[in-house]
DNA sequence: AGCACGCCGACT
DNA sequence: GTCGGCGTGCTC
């Protein structure tokens, strides 16, 4: 009997395309698994959709696959249809649209060779050819050719009256699936004469339980060759089994559930009843510190006991968040984990973990949404309202809201977690589309921290440094460091450009004609004046003072470290960015000293502002609260209300009562005055009114087309012909008549 | 996407 | 007469 399979291709094509499984692969063939197919003169992947006993269309001549890639599926049904509807809604092809879904790394890259044929060999033994010569010996990769200087066209030419042929072959995987040797004692009846070493050995090694080979060496400090003679006198047995790496690492000890307050309890209650049942859509709209993340955790419990599975997404951070270390805590060797910063390997570890059904529980950053598992109960989504869950190239899918739309297609709730909701959800709980469940209370108990807002345009006339670390703030700073106490200042690099600063006097290098300060830029040495122009090396003595001790301060974090060192010479300052966190070990080393102590100031930017627990931390300086206040964007007001208050409740985790300190050229804008507060409910009503009256989302849906080229006058001409015919379609129909093109 | 094909101007 | 650049159509 002749099977066909309907496939997505991994190109920018819409439609299926059917193939014939030869008799040999369709014991393998499977929905869910990519193959291999011929396209054209082309290999590509293909991700199979439906196995069919005839073809639908008569009029292609069918090809037949190649080969099966997977051993087990990497999607579900449920998750080829959660495809389709991102591939219409995103208006991407749904072969890329999965391939951007499932892990890199599984996905082979084609290598394409050039062969000589049998025709080019005659034709060396007439004429002389550089090209033809290479390949005598065998074929090569047609990208080294090029790299060595020979052209595109010399191939295709060849290619073409048939003297080279172009092979595609495809690589090994690039991750591989990791083994280790386990040994296990075997009793034996001949009484042996063994070495110390060898006795030692075995005593480490159970009779009912296999122990890693890995594990004896590094415990025992050794290489191994005694293990060996322990196999050749078959004392020991060794055997080869597929191991999974562990991305977390280190290890978590489990935790003891908490007894629940009436909030927390009444949430739990309430979702129930949904769990792995019914779709529905919620909000936990908690403050800082009201425990969500055990809330979660009871929901995922209740999964769990129900056979089912839970997915957990929480934003992009560059390290191991506390919750991810929670889930760890209660849920164990169930839990998988995937973020951005596994390994190709580790990445397809969790993957094919997941699909088998070993892990039950998915805790990860935007694309753990794709997670393959199967029989999900709960849908969870923490700190909903996070940037970091809209995808910045195509697919530009929302991770939070797919996570609706996978839960409709599971039939299971989805819980949106968060003390500063976006706009767009809390207006889905007041039309009733979300159910809000409110955690009011501060499980700790610990109080607010108390804000204040220094507004910058004070210290306009201040020098130096003290142009954005106010005398006040400094004051601050030097109070709480007196006390022995905390303090983190945090930066937003946006906004702040980097100038040189005399290390005697505090004073910034001026313009001469304008007296401003002039801008450093990197790319020349030298100092430019932005109001008029005026470019100049950079001095080697201060031009007021002849002080030869000239700082240069560079851009954002690096500056205010600087400023920090040059104001508060005693404390010890440290700095956490991308710059200086790209290395795994030195931020957790760093987040270590923070929590002993041994830092005073701590310097950062956004990644501080989330998930981090410092009790030690009093006071909070946020150097300019303005971010992105003149970005023509209209979701700024709500981004600086979130960020705002989140880096606020930074502040005073511990037992002593936190002090904020927000500067800012704009005291009077609702997004601080609200985030001083820390009242959503009141930044809400604000916000609300304005996108309504300019008609901006929840009150519509926006669209952005994009038109890029080499030629300015070319892409500008094709953007007004976009914006005539979009006007054009409009005029012909009226339901379309509320349409705006921007811009 | 990337390949084949065909048109057309440039250049020996 | 040939080469190479670029636009177009097609992929089961």
């Amino acid at each position: 009997m002749k099977r066909f399979i309907e496939v997505y291709l991994a190109l920018p094509l819409f439609e299926t395309f059917t193939y014939e499984v030869p008799e040999s692969l369709v014991p393998e063939i499977e929905v869910g698994k990519r193959v291999l197919v011929p396209v054209g003169s082309r290999k590509i992947t293909a991700y199979v959709k439906d196995i069919i006993q005839e073809p639908e269309h008569t009029e292609f001549k069918i090809k037949k696959i190649y080969s099966v890639l997977d051993s087990i599926p990497v999607f579900t049904e449920k998750l080829l249809s959660f495809f389709k509807w991102m591939s219409d809604y995103y208006i991407f092809p749904p072969g890329l649209t999965i391939k951007s879904a499932l892990p890199s790394g599984i996905n082979p890259d084609i290598i394409k060779q050039i062969e000589i044929t049998g025709k080019g060999r005659k034709f060396l033994l007439k004429e002389k050819n550089n090209l033809l010569e290479l390949l005598e010996n065998g074929p090569a990769e047609e990208k080294k050719l090029l790299d060595s200087g020979i052209k595109k066209n010399e191939i295709d030419n060849f290619k073409k009256q048939g003297l080279v042929n172009t092979i595609n072959i495809l690589p090994p995987p690039k991750t591989k699936e990791k083994f280790e040797k386990f040994l296990k004692r075997k009793k034996s009846v001949k009484t042996l004469k063994l070495t110390e070493k060898q006795i030692n050995i075995l005593e480490k090694i159970p009779f009912d339980n296999e122990i890693s080979r890995k594990e004896i060496t590094s415990l025992l400090n050794i290489s191994g060759a005694s293990i060996n003679s322990l196999i050749k006198k078959e004392l020991v047995i060794q055997s080869e089994k597929r191991v999974f790496r562990d991305p977390l690492g280190e290890t978590v000890s489990p935790d003891t559930p908490p007894v629940l307050n009436d909030e927390q309890n009444n949430a739990v209650e309430k979702i129930f009843p949904y769990i792995g049942n019914k779709f529905k859509r919620y909000l936990l709209y908690g403050v800082t510190g009201s425990g969500k993340t055990e809330v979660y955790l009871r929901l995922v419990q209740k999964a769990l006991d129900l056979g089912k599975t839970a997915v957990v997404l929480v934003p992009e951070i560059s390290l191991i968040s506390q919750t991810e270390r929670r889930f760890k805590a209660r849920f164990g060797d169930l839990t998988a984990v995937i973020h951005s910063s596994l390994s190709p390997g580790e990445k397809l570890d969790q993957w094919t973990q997941i699909s088998a059904g070993v892990k039950r529980v998915v805790i990860g950053a935007r694309s753990a949404i794709f997670a393959p598992v199967r029989d999900i109960g709960i849908i969870i989504v923490d700190e909903e309202h996070e940037q970091s869950y809209k995808q910045d190239s195509a697919p530009r899918y929302n991770a939070r809201d797919m996570s609706v739309v996978r839960a409709g297609i599971e039939k299971c709730p989805v819980v949106l977690g968060s003390a500063t909701p976006s706009v767009e959800t809390w207006r889905n709980t007041e039309i009733k589309k979300f159910e809000k469940l409110v955690l009011s209370k501060r499980a700790n108990k610990s109080t607010l921290p108390e804000v204040s807002i220094y507004d910058l345009k004070k210290s306009a006339k201040d020098k130096g440094v003290y142009k954005f670390i106010s005398y006040y703030l400094a004051m601050e700073i030097n109070k709480a460091l007196s006390q022995n106490q905390q303090v983190l200042l945090f930066l937003n690099r946006r906004g702040f450009s980097s100038f040189i600063l005399c290390n005697l006097c505090g004073e910034t290098i001026k313009c001469k004609f304008c007296s401003v300060s002039m801008t450093y830029h990197k790319s020349d040495e030298s100092l430019v004046c932005h109001i008029c122009g005026y470019r100049t090396k950079v001095p080697s003595t201060c031009p007021g003072c002849g002080n030869p001790d000239i700082v240069h301060l560079g851009t954002g974090t690096e500056k205010l470290e600087k400023a920090c060192n040059f104001l508060f010479p005693n404390a010890n300052t440290i700095r956490l960015d991308q710059d200086t966190t790209s290395k795994k070990g030195y931020l957790i080393k760093k987040l270590k000293q923070i929590r002993n102590r041994e830092a005073d100031i701590i310097i950062g930017t956004q990644m501080i502002a989330k998930g981090h627990d410092f009790p030690g931390i009093t006071l909070v300086g946020i150097i300019n609260a303005d971010h992105g206040f003149n970005f023509p964007d209209f979701r700024a007001g709500e981004r600086s209300f979130q960020l705002l208050s989140q880096v606020a409740g930074r502040a005073g985790r511990g037992a002593q009562k936190g002090k904020v300190i927000l500067q800012t050229y704009n005291p009077d804008h609702f997004s601080i005055k609200t985030a001083k507060t820390q009242n959503f409910i009141n930044f809400y009503g604000q916000e609300i009114g304005f996108r309504k009256s300019l008609s901006y989302p929840p009150f519509s849906k926006t669209a952005l087309i994009k038109i890029s080229g080499t030629k300015k006058n070319m892409a500008k001409e094709l953007a007004e012909k976009c914006k005539h015919s979009i006007n054009k379609i409009k005029e012909n129909h009226n339901e379309l008549s509320e349409i705006k093109v921007l811009g």
